[in-house]
DNA sequence: GAAGTTCTGTGATGCAAATCACAATGTAAA
DNA sequence: TTTACATTGTGATTTGCATCACAGAACTTC
């Protein structure tokens, strides 16, 4: 009777496979809204309040630290389809502003749902209560890897795993970016990336043209 | 009439307030154990599983991550009484291997609780929920300014907030501890370390002497 | 107190990456 | 098509640390 959203629960099974139990769907489906996102845009930014918790069940979306003092950036990592946002859990559960900012990577679908929920579901269900720890736990192992990956690594490293992972995102061999914008997520100088990106280029690792870099 | 532990209720009270449910605390009295680890004591190494989650009650811990390849570490956060260690939450929900290694930093006192009534409490009291969700929140945050550090501060900035950090952890303004340990925990060498601290000693901001460093 | 060990201080050199400075090239706008 | 702008390429210089190499100081052990 009420307004329902009958593809949520088609999308949940697909997507969100853990998230079972019957009555759980049914109150994502009565809570939840289906937002379309384009390439670009700002879904969070740093400072916001949280009001709500995105279920992600298509595309990618880029989570970004912004440094305070001289607005410096970083890459934290990419979250895929069948994942959210832990940091909007502590965030909006503590009721506290963003340390980040999301955007979206690759044209996005999600679920959102009201941060009321989030709170109430986890005592109620014990899939959603798995699924909120899962996230968690995720998001920390990928926060240590970002860590290892800043303090261990040299650029050279940092940049091929970083068009690997780019790759993987957005499932192809071309991708579209600029040295800078590729220098903005790793922190790096442009300059240094065009030099590192060149050096590929010669061992045959990739072809470079002008926004767009296919990886061989 | 079983072995419940009378201290428990008591510490409880005095360091973790917000678990005030009296039926909570009566489970941890009955399941939690009382241990103390002496300063330098390894309570997890990376790789081993965790059967019990620590809530600290005295000292303080020191939370490592190390380099899987030529075995730098690094410096992650140090845990005070009153806190707990959300990583075993992750590793022991997910049943999976340590990421990192926690040390005791300064003699402590800790309720080990066996895993299993983690995840039960969860459901049942709204207290313990909280409280799990609240230390992954901080804990999260302080991996975001572990990274902010790592990734936007100079070597400067970073010994001046370890030594910031380090005295508030001990409580006090006489550091014990070598360049190398130092070193080690920054990530850095220690002959890096040493001019720093020379210089720190030539503006008046420390007095050093060996294995000490006086914070003025 | 002599000998060995662990720390600390400091120069010299090397290297990755930032910064500065332009030129060249590709693309969109007028 | 010409102009304007954004992107890329590349040299020169500087900087922040690592690394190497010792020497001296301060503790420990015998």
């Amino acid at each position: 009777m009420d307004n329902i959203n009958l593809e949520i629960p088609d999308l949940l099974r697909r997507h969100f496979p853990f998230l079972r139990e019957s009555s759980l769907q049914k109150e994502i489906a009565l809570v939840g809204a289906i937002h379309h996102f384009k390439e670009g845009e700002i879904l969070m930014n740093f400072g916001s309040y949280i009001k709500s918790v995105p279920l992600l069940v298509k595309g990618a979306i880029k989570v970004v630290r912004e440094d305070d003092v001289d607005g410096k950036e970083l890459l934290l990592y990419f979250l895929h389809a069948g994942q959210t946002c832990s940091m909007s859990f502590s965030c909006c559960m503590m009721n506290k502003k963003s340390d980040i900012r999301t955007t979206v990577e690759d044209d996005a679908t999600l679920i959102a749902i009201p941060i009321k929920y989030v709170d109430e579901w986890m005592g109620k269900y014990s899939s959603w209560k798995n699924f909120v720890m899962q996230s968690y736990d995720s998001r920390m192992r990928e926060m240590v890897r970002t860590i290892d990956s800043i303090a261990f690594r040299k650029m050279d490293e940092r940049l091929l795993e970083y068009l690997y992972q780019k790759s993987k995102v957005h499932q192809s061999k071309i991708l579209f970016a600029t040295h800078q914008e590729i220098a903005d997520d790793l922190n790096a100088s442009r300059e240094a990336i065009s030099r590192l990106l060149k050096k590929l280029e010669n061992s045959n690792r990739v072809r470079l043209e002008r926004n767009k870099i296919h990886i061989l």
